[in-house]
RNA sequence: CGGGGCGUAGCGUAGCCUGGUUCAACGCGCGUGCUUUGGGAGCACGAGAUCGCGGGUUCAAAUCCCGCCGCCCCGACCA
């Protein structure tokens, strides 16, 4: 076991986590060159680790929305205001988070054009042309693209002016329909976060409060990070014909009358990889989850001279061939060991393959989990059975202990008392019975800054905890990012 | 956008209160050379700062005053 003496000597570079949870994502993030600031306010630069976190949930989600029948799409950035205006519920929602060009070819616009925000309403216009019967029906779209969105207060990944996502629209000539898509997307959200992140979410309703302005409701996954605060990861709406009555959308049923159809959008955003850091990283800095990590293996060769090189060289030549499948990187920078060593754990690397020639003598490498740093000897041979079978070993572990961690900063309570009591010392998710009244909701907010995060798909019981009039939810809380 | 804090070399800081020949310094990092290499190496030499920006006070400003910009933390709003 690590004792706090060796722990401290693996940290150089970055803020405790325990001490300063801010300060240490922050530290985590640039120093482990995840992403960094940029000249313009607000706006970050993922550097490739980063990004590369995020093609990697990129072609996962991808993958996952192509099995459903979801096409690409792309849509222009640029916005007329007035199509922005159509919808009253929806722009009052954003209005205050617009950016706008107003010139252009060196002369005011008769019209601005916004940022986009979110493409409901370019979609939405665009697609009234190839929609004109139940037979066009459904349309499952999806745009890969960034959207502009003017915040006050910025943290890299969780809350940038500007960030990767994808948005989903589709169309739908049923109500239930249109619901079972919100579900289905929601699903590949969890997928995304449990399987592929190793974060375990709840998935549920938001409140009215809590929902997608426009939306006539909204679904989330909820996670939670190190310091205990949730953070929402993905979202799916359900419009009814909200939109496609603020656009006109219309199509001529199978009884020959004209009918709005019904619509759903779902995103989910590079926040992801902001989770990724705050529901995995220690002291030490990242961890990444196997699947995941742009690099699953890398490999410190420990030499003294060319000829030691060379041994080493050649005794890994097989070992790379036969670990194709694998994301490996071998790192023959001029840095001594224990430098690449810290390094590499910074960097949330799963994997680390030592090979030196003591180990060479034995026809062995160690193998050293970014985990727990356990160390374990393999003969050169397995490397090809043994590296995959620990990585899934990792990914495994990773996902037991995020939901042990919540199991337990998760509890049940039942009354107002207790919810204050908790926040006042704690964080973590509360579950409790409620009434879906605003005004528990706010009771609860003004009290002790958490918030519903979502509805469980659980029947109420019992009395609101927060009124005591009769539950109609179970309800999860939670002070969130 | 309100409250608090901070801007000095790539990064982290000292100096500021008590203006002035230790005021431009220290550690890390960076470059070169040699020795090293199994948990962040050592020595030597070297490069690198219009002290956030703009005004003002003064014989003299990193230091005092005003304004602006940026960043961080806490709130209100949000993927």
């Amino acid at each position: 076991m690590k004792d706090e003496r060796d722990e401290a000597g693996f940290v150089k570079d970055i803020r405790k986590q325990s001490v300063d949870f801010p300060g240490w994502y922050q530290d985590v993030v640039r120093k482990a060159e995840l992403a960094d600031y940029s000249p313009v306010r607000g706006c970050m630069v993922m550097r490739p680790l980063g990004y590369g976190l995020w093609e990697r949930i990129q072609r996962a989600l991808d993958d996952l929305f192509k099995q459903t029948g979801v096409e690409n799409w792309y849509f222009p950035a640029l916005i007329p205001l007035s199509f922005l205006e159509k919808e009253q519920e929806h722009v009052e929602g954003f209005e205050p988070e617009f950016a706008m060009v107003t010139r252009g070819g060196g002369k005011e616009l008769e019209e601005p054009l916004v940022l986009r925000p979110t493409s409901e309403t370019m979609i939405a216009s665009v697609l009234r042309n190839y929609i004109h019967s139940y037979r066009d029906l459904p349309v499952l779209t999806n745009q890969w693209n960034n959207v502009f969105r003017w915040e006050l207060r910025t943290r890299l990944f969780l809350r940038t002016m500007e960030f990767l996502w994808q948005e989903g629209h589709t169309f739908h000539e049923t109500a239930e329909e249109a619901e079972a898509q919100v579900l289905e997307k929601l699903e590949c959200y969890r997928v995304i976060a449990e399987d592929w992140c190793a974060i375990p979410v709840f998935k549920g309703r938001k409140s009215e409060t809590e929902k997608f302005a426009g939306a006539q409701y909204s679904m989330a996954i909820e996670g939670i990070m190190r310091d205990g605060k949730a953070l929402q990861m993905g979202t799916s709406h359900f419009f009814g014909q909200n939109f496609s009555r603020a656009y006109d959308l219309t199509f001529t049923g199978r009884t020959n009358e004209l009918q709005h159809p019904y619509s759903t959008s779902w995103g989910m955003s590079t926040r992801m990889v902001g989770s990724i850091v705050m529901a995995h990283g220690d002291d030490s800095g990242l961890q990444l989850p196997p699947r995941i990590a742009p690099i699953q293996l890398v490999i410190v060769p420990i030499f003294r001279s060319d000829a030691e090189r060379a041994q080493i060289e050649a005794a890994l030549a097989p070992v790379l061939r036969s670990l194709a499948t694998i994301r490996v990187r071998a790192d023959w920078r001029q840095e001594r060991p224990g430098y690449k060593f810290n390094e590499w754990e910074l960097k949330g690397v799963p994997l680390r393959l030592e090979i030196g020639p003591r180990d060479l003598a034995k026809g062995e490498a160690s193998l050293v989990r970014r985990l727990d740093r356990v160390r374990e000897p393999v003969k050169l041979g397995e490397l090809e059975r043994a590296v995959p079978a620990m990585l899934e070993s990792i990914q495994t572990a990773m996902l037991t202990r995020a939901l042990e961690f919540r199991k337990a900063h998760t509890v049940r309570l039942s009354s107002l008392e207790e919810m204050v009591r908790h926040f006042e010392s704690s964080t973590g998710f509360v579950i409790t019975p409620w009434c879906q009244d605003a005004a528990c909701e706010l009771t609860v907010k003004d009290r002790t800054t958490a918030t519903t995060r979502v509805i469980l798909d659980e029947p109420a019981q019992g009395s609101c905890a927060v009124c005591g009039r009769p539950a109609t939810a179970t309800v999860v809380w939670a002070k969130a990012y």
